[in-house]
DNA sequence: CTTACAAGCTACAGTCGGTAGAGGTTCAAG
DNA sequence: CTTGAACCTCTACCGACTGTAGCTTGTAAG
């Protein structure tokens, strides 16, 4: 049996996470002392694991709890955890996008700057005017 | 002089959020009607465009409010908006590093399944045990 | 057995950058 | 003068945690 803090460093997760996590239904509420402290097994250890891996690599908490879910039926096609890693691949193509339209523009302003007064900042002129840009930004950062 | 709602279509903003800046002190108090509703002038809409722009370059609000300071001395040398726009570029590069390495892995990782049994996903596989993963993804999303 | 203290507990606030809704008021056109 | 869109304030919510305050529990040494 461990202890939340036990749990929490073998998984590299913080323990107010832990607590979160079984808060929002992630992690089953564990065993209790008769104090009332938390004591986990080693199933709960294999799940927190599988959790913070899955957000280190961008799975957001809701995809996380589909893919638990899944797992728990291993006789049935995997189609369905296939289709969430894939949208999830296709998040991260759409951010890396994004992203490199961003250091195109931001490169290109700061190389056109001369380094001199504020009122002739490239960056600056730049920021106030978006046909200065290259591309479209969309949304969001 | 400008309504709240004009001054956002103009500048692709939500009225929630140009009161949004307004609290947060992005923006100055703007005029008011006898019966209490904002009114608008020029160089509200200069700044709140130049907000919109620097947010969809990916600025924090943190770092457009330092911009605004800096582009209110003209003569000062430009430099610490430049140092900002760098640090915003590193940050930028930062981002798009990590995600190349989770398209990396999300794209193996499917690559690698065969679409069978959920007993049998590699997926699953991978998200269970980062052994089977080729690159580190340090934190968060 | 007592004491000390790390580690646990709950509950709540804050982070970032907005967004949504309730419930009421004002403005401008017809 | 009436209508109704647009405005107002206030509050709560999103994701995924993180931090703090103020207690209580567990454990090991003396
Ligand atoms: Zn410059
Ligand atoms: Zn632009
Ligand atoms: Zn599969
Ligand atoms: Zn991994």
């Amino acid at each position: 049996m461990l202890t939340i803090g036990t749990l929490a460093k073998r998984t590299g997760t913080k323990v107010q996470t832990v607590r979160y996590y079984e808060q929002v239904g992630l992690l089953p509420e564990p065993d209790r002392t008769e104090g009332g402290q938390r004591r986990y097994g080693d199933s709960d250890l294999d799940r927190l694991a599988f959790i913070r891996h899955a957000r280190q690599l961008g799975f957001t908490l809701e995809a996380i709890r589909e893919l638990l879910d899944l797992s728990d039926n291993p006789n049935r096609s995997c189609e369905d955890v296939d289709r969430i890693a894939h949208h999830q691949l296709k998040e991260v193509e759409v951010r890396i996008t994004r992203l490199e339209a961003l250091r195109k523009e931001l490169t290109r302003m700061l190389g056109e700057c001369s380094g001199d007064t504020v009122a002739d900042c490239r960056v600056l002129e730049v920021l106030r005017d978006h046909a200065a840009c290259l591309t479209d930004h969309g949304q969001g950062a």
